[in-house]
RNA sequence: GGGGGCGUGGUGUAGCUGGUUAACACGCCGGCCUGUCAAGCCGGAGAUCGCGGGUUCAAGUCCCGUCGCUCCCG
């Protein structure tokens, strides 16, 4: 871990790295996926990675410690949510992010991008920034490039995004465009104010550039051009599942992952289903993040193998078997279907945690079985197989 | 014994002075959820209105009887 023999060679800003460097492991002779290790100061993150989505300086319902046992190697947290509450620097004050909420792995923040695209009723966006309206009480708030570095870094964040904006999927090409010039501009501004945080104060996040460009195979092409050219330490494309047809999800991915250079990490924003973290990762992403695991966890829908679970389906009423046969989570060591049915019915908390930790646990081994098959040079079938399973179960095998 | 109130889908209730396919909540069944305003959202099944009779073009909605529950007075 200590080692730090940045591979970083296509990136010629190298300055940029905040400590992080990456190395691929192993390499799928018939697609762009690889595996690798991420290695950043607060610890190692072999890759492909699922980061669970802590918004709010938790994975809703469990702890750190518990992550730990799912697998979970790095978090994602979010700048929008933690500057609106309880404030970034009621979190710098108490020693940053990482000892706030007790957990001391690598954590990613996202800018808060996404959140002026999806509360997009109370906001105003110009070249300076973002104009926003809490949904917490109304206020008014200005969230510029140098702002989302600024909180992010008195977070402690071990990886912090660039604001960006993010066109919905059905948006226009023109405002495609638009939106890709202003996040060109903008992540210029965001590596500025990183550097000079770091010459301030000595240290400062990592920065990864992030890809948009909506359904529009040309822009994906020209706007990873632009942001691989400025030097950041990893490379994420955003602007997918925003609303566009789904097909275009895989069209986008294996268009623009082999566009980002092949030492630094590549991170697909806010993805997804198993069945595109699979297909993802053969088109060369090592990063992934969602809320998909741990929302429908809470709202019954439970991941397997063989496929999803509704578990408040009455066909669990009396089912005695656990949700996978084999599954080293604690639901799944230690309960019933049919109890995990009338936790979920009953709205007994325990249910949102026992379902959170399955799911998280279930997302964590599909990604580091996929690790496994790349380094064994199997990923191709095993892929097949496991997008096979998925499609023909319904979970209730 | 006398007087009053109530009986509507599984449960609890709406249904104004009678007028199209009886509403709501919860429950039940099913689905959705992709950089979390989300322990959320959407959909479906389910009552002919205690029972019998009457008035009326038309009754859950008025009248009579009856059964059940309930309150008050003896």
């Amino acid at each position: 871990m200590t080692e730090s023999a940045p591979l970083l060679r296509q990136a010629p800003g190298s300055s940029h790295q905040g400590g992080l460097s990456f190395q691929v492991e192993g390499r799928d002779p018939g697609s762009p996926a690889r595996a690798g290790r991420l290695q950043t100061p607060r610890g190692t993150v072999p890759t492909p990675a699922f980061m669970p989505v802590g918004t709010y300086g938790a994975v809703k319902s469990v702890t750190p410690h518990e992550l730990r046992e799912t697998g979970t190697s790095i978090l994602l947290g979010n700048t929008y949510h933690l500057y609106l509450r309880p404030g970034h620097e009621v979190i710098e004050g108490l020693g940053g992010l990482h000892r706030f909420m007790g957990w001391d792995g690598p954590i990613l923040t996202d800018s808060g991008g996404f959140q002026i695209f999806s509360l997009s009723a109370m906001r105003a966006v110009t070249d300076q920034g973002a104009e926003f309206r809490s949904h917490l009480d109304g206020s008014l708030h200005l969230l510029t490039p140098e702002k989302a570095i600024e909180v992010q870094a008195s977070l402690g964040s071990d990886i912090a995004m660039p604001l960006d904006e993010c066109p919905p999927g059905g948006a226009a090409r023109g405002a495609v465009e638009a939106a890709m010039r202003r996040t060109t501009a903008w992540a210029r501004r965001c590596l500025e104010r990183a550097r000079s945080l770091r010459e301030q104060r000595g240290a400062a996040p990592a920065l990864f550039g992030i890809v948009q460009g909506g359904v529009h195979a040309d822009l994906r092409r020209e706007h990873a051009a632009a942001i691989v050219s400025l030097g950041f330490a990893g490379h994420a494309v955003g602007g997918v599942s925003v609303g566009e047809p789904p097909a275009l999800i895989h069209e986008i991915g294996a268009l623009t992952g082999p566009l980002l250079p092949e030492g630094s990490p590549r991170y697909m924003m806010g993805l997804g289903r198993p069945q595109d973290l699979i297909r993802l990762i053969g088109s060369g992403f090592d990063l992934f993040d969602c809320v998909m695991p741990t929302r429908n966890a809470r709202n019954g829908t439970l991941f397997t193998s063989g496929g999803v679970i509704h578990i408040k389906n009455e066909a669990h009423r009396r089912d005695p078997r656990p949700l996978e046969e084999g599954c080293p989570c604690q639901a799944c060591r230690g309960y019933s279907r049919a109890y995990l049915r009338h936790l979920f019915l009953s709205r007994e908390i325990l249910g949102h945690r026992l379902n959170t930790l399955h799911n998280l646990t279930h997302y964590h081994g599909l990604v580091r079985s996929a690790r496994e098959a790349i380094v064994a040079g199997r990923f191709a079938a095993w892929s097949r197989q496991t997008l096979a399973r998925l499609d023909a179960g319904d979970g209730d095998d």
